[in-house]
Formats: C-alpha cells, structure tokens, sequence
DNA sequence: ATCCGGAAGC
DNA sequence: GCTTCCGGAT
C-alpha cells in the first residue's frame, strides 16, 4: 500500500494504544454517569438529531433548549417541516441566527419529501449531500443516531485534542480527523462523540478548565506539562485593522529592499520599505513623506491597488505605492537595489511577495 | 469591547 | 482560503 511511505516513523502526536485506550475508558465511563439529560439524547432518532444539530451550530446547548422544544411541537417530522412554508420555519427559528440555518434546514425537508417519503438517509455520503450539512454534522448524526463508526471535530473537541496532545503549532484541521478516527472506538461512536464534546463543553472549557474533575486529567499531556488553560495559545482575534504603507521603488528594473524598520509582526530579515498606518486616508501622505525619507527628494507616489493579507489573527490593508521617478540615491544604510527576481528570492515575507508581484502587474 | 463557532459561497 | 452569517457569554 503506497500510504506506507506516507510517515517514516509513527506520529509521535498520537497517543500510544495503552493511553489510548485507558483515555476511552475513562471519558466514556465519566460521559454514562455524568451526561447532561438533553431533549435529543431521550429518543435519538434521525430527524431529533439532525434537528439538534443544526440548532446546536455556533450556537450553545443553553440557548438551543427552549428553541428545539417549540420546534418540534410545531414541525415534529419530516413531513411536517417541508409541507410548512420558509417563512414559518423562520417564525419559529426567530431569535436563534444565523437564519440561513433554517432555510437550508427546510430545503433538505422538502427533497427529502415526498421523494424519500420522509425518511432521512442512512449513508454518510447521502447525509452530508443535504443542504446544511457539512462534514461535522453529517458525522455527528450518522454517529449519533445510527452509532455508525464516524469521527467528528467541532470547536469543543479541536480544544480538548490540543490539551490532550498538547499540540503547540498549527496543524491542518485533517490532523484533528485523523485524532478522532485513531481514537474511535468501532461500537460505541455515538457514547464516544458525544462524549468529547460534553468533555469540551462541561470540563475541557475554554477559559479554566476544571482540570481537577476531569476524568482523563491522568493521559492529558497539557496538564501534565504546564498550564492546560494556556493551550490552545490565544490569538486576539477580532484586533484592529492594521494598515500598512509598502513602497515599491525601482530603478532600472531593480527594486528597492530595506533591511530594517518593518513592523514587528512582519518575519524575514529583508523586506521592502514600508511604515504602519493610522489610518487608510493618510496612506498616500506618508508615502510621500518616507519617499522623501529615504530618497532625499519629492517624488510623488503612485498608489497600486491596496490589498488583504492576514497573518497571525491580523487583518492587514496593505496599501503599495510606487513612483513617478527613479530615484537616484538613498540616504543611509539597510537598503539594497535588487533585481525583481532575486528580491523575490531574498523577500521572506508572504506579504512582501504580494506587494511585488501586484507592482509588476500594475507596471510599476 | 472581545471571544466563540459550522457551512456555504466566492 | 477568506467572508459572511448571528446571538450569547464574559
């Protein structure tokens, strides 16, 4: 099989079978005798899953409640959901957001009757071809309701993987998939999905987790070393837009590189001349002026087509600018003329690389 | 005021 | 791969 050459060595991320398995045992004996008592986990049949877990996307158990009692007394099965009109659908889901929920919900009602007579698909394949269903919600309720061997990954169990196998960098979102699959236990899908994520959301919780009543704190490699509520790392999230002025000067055919003076979130020894902005407005001023800085003339700048560059949870507006003339000369040391090819070579920034090739594309 | 989060559409 | 969709918790 050719996936042998995939890894050389076993990951080391994976936790070896003995710790494995004594991790199953442990969550799913704590999940039996601790699970909260939840309207879709009484009578778990397809469609109350299916309801729940629409309800429960980006949206939290305390707040899904009152709204999936009065759901399904209003729309009890299939039938009854697609017959109803949108706007009726939407009546009852009023208040929950992110309304396009409700309408995809009610659109895979209405494939699924008549031509299905109501009945909700068994295949994995059939279930996530329905509108409003990704790869997560086809997984839970194949899962959760058919006890199908699926993996699942949601944000409550991306956190409690990463404290458990206290992962410090990124990883692809397959790596949390590939956890899951490696740690399901074949029979018991559904204790054992629904398990991880009451962990994440009742004890493996974001801020303070209770690692004093966790049931797998023994196999957890977060506590073990350190301070579990500091894994996963936190990223500011939603900081302030950040604008950032980049100069693209050039002389005969060569490009102007700066050693110094990039902002601190900008990585790689080499870069192009660039300065944080206030604001949007004042870019094509400060241009000017660190134009004038490095040139020692008054050149006036050209703007190039701004664009967006995210790196590290930061939203940059990367605002290029070019020039009317060549300059001649540049005053003081830490820059270096260099040809467009070898720049983008020397350049290690993602970032700088963008403002070069939109340089060239606008003919700067 | 900031963090949190699945799917779809681009 | 980035945005948008929303309300609740803190």
């Amino acid at each position: 099989m050719k996936r042998l050459y995939f890894r050389e060595t076993p990951p080391a991320e994976y936790l070896d079978p003995r710790r494995a398995s004594a991790f199953r045992r442990r969550l799913l004996r704590w999940y039996l005798d601790n699970r909260r008592v939840l309207p879709w986990r009484d009578t778990p049949t397809p469609y109350r899953v299916w309801i729940s877990e629409i309800m429960l996307q980006q949206t939290q158990v305390g707040t899904v409640l009152p709204y999936y009692d009065r759901f399904l007394q209003r729309f009890p099965d299939i039938p009854s959901l697609a017959r109803a009109s949108e706007s009726d659908v939407l009546q009852r889901w009023a208040g929950l957001g992110y309304y396009g929920r409700a309408r995809r919900l009610h659109q895979a009602a209405r494939i699924l009757w008549p031509a299905r007579q109501g009945k909700f698909p068994e295949e994995y394949e059939a279930v996530l071809a329905l509108p409003g269903i990704g790869p997560y919600t086809a997984g839970a309720i194949c899962s959760i309701a058919y006890n199908q061997p699926r993996p699942v990954v949601d944000g409550n169990i991306r956190r409690v993987l990463v404290r458990l196998l206290r992962i410090g960098g990124k990883v692809r979102e397959g790596f949390f998939w590939d956890q899951m699959t490696a740690l399901l236990p074949p029979n018991q899908a559904s204790s054992f999905n629904q398990a991880m994520m009451e962990l994440g959301a009742m004890v493996c919780t974001p801020h303070r987790p209770q690692c004093g009543s966790c049931p797998v704190a023994r196999v957890c490699r977060a506590l073990e070393s350190g301070n579990p509520s500091r894994v996963p790392v936190k990223h500011p999230r939603g900081s302030r837009p950040v604008h950032l002025l980049v100069l693209l000067l050039e002389k005969e055919g060569r490009v102007l590189l700066a050693s110094s003076g990039k902002p601190g979130f900008i990585p790689g020894a080499w870069g192009l001349p660039c300065r944080v902005l206030a604001d949007a407005a004042s870019a094509e001023s400060e241009a000017a002026r660190l134009i004038r800085e490095i040139t020692g003339r008054a050149v006036s700048p050209v703007p190039l087509p701004p664009f967006r560059h995210a790196i590290t949870h930061r939203r940059i507006t990367v605002h290029p600018f070019g020039s009317t003339a060549e300059p001649t000369t540049v005053q003081g040391g830490g820059y270096q003329w260099v040809n467009r090819k070898r720049g983008k070579d020397r350049v290690l920034s993602s970032l700088f690389r963008k403002a070069l090739e939109a340089g060239a594309g606008a003919g700067a």
